[in-house]
DNA sequence: TGTAATTGCTCTAGTCACTAGAGCTTCAAG
DNA sequence: CTTGAAGCTCTAGTGACTAGAGCAATTACA
């Protein structure tokens, strides 16, 4: 039997973190202790375990919700899942795409600036005109 | 002189994000019509411009404050225009380098699941076992 | 000038995924 | 048996908006 503090430990996940994913249903309501503490078995660290791996992945909860209700079918076709996947995968592409733009806009900006004082910062001028910017981004 | 709405499809800022960024002192308060609507100048426009291209490139709404400020003051230097611009650059690109760990191993979970069943999923047993896992993210 | 559609107003509450704090109780070590 | 860490519940705050209710003002057209 483990306390929260021993979950919150062997996975990473905050204690608070643990106690609202309770409230939000991902993990279920564990047992108590006669004086009201929280009592987890294995079985539970390792769902959040799973928990806490599909967050550092970037799935949302909904998603997570969803791969775990999957999970406790092992017979179902795994189609869902594979979709869930290759849908965050093509949100984290897209998120890389858009970050690049900014970030070679940025070193324009960045780099640019030779002025002493604000009034011929390249910085601010390049942010008041996006007529400067070499384009479209946003 | 302009209505929130003419701001608003001049800028691409939606109407309630301007009444949010008057809310947060990010632009100033307009004058308004005898019926109490909000009349905007041009200069008001020029500032929202600047807003959202700042928003676009990802700097937060207290950099953005920071950068109104200081271009407010055009006589100063301009290394703290700079310095946000600098640091906005390194955190967008620690964000880029953090989505493409993320991008490599959903590549790798996405791609390996041969199952037919969520019971031999690649996507659930990948989540279920860090160890699986080809090298540390998050 | 009348009227209807559009746009505007304020205010409150919701989003997401937590995080922080107050004020209390229980547990484990020495 | 005491002390200090860890636990409990509850409320509220974060950032940057977004949605909706219930009104008032403006604008376009007949």
């Amino acid at each position: 039997m483990f306390s929260i503090g021993d979950l919150s430990r062997r996975t990473g996940v905050k204690v608070p973190t643990i106690r609202y994913y309770e409230q939000m249903g991902l993990v279920a309501a564990p047992e108590r202790s006669e004086g009201n503490q929280r009592r987890y078995s294995r079985q539970e660290l390792e769902r959040l375990a799973f928990i806490r791996h599909a967050r550092d992945l970037g799935f949302a909860v909904e998603d997570i919700r969803a791969l775990i209700e999957l999970s406790g079918h092992p017979e179902q076709p795994c189609g869902h899942a594979d979709k869930i996947a290759e849908e965050q995968l093509i949100s984290v592409r897209e998120k890389i795409a858009q970050l690049k733009r900014l970030e070679t806009e940025l070193e324009r900006i960045a780099s640019c600036c030779d002025g002493k004082t604000v009034g011929d910062c390249y910085v601010i001028r390049a942010l008041s005109d996006h007529a400067l910017c070499a384009d479209e981004h946003g």
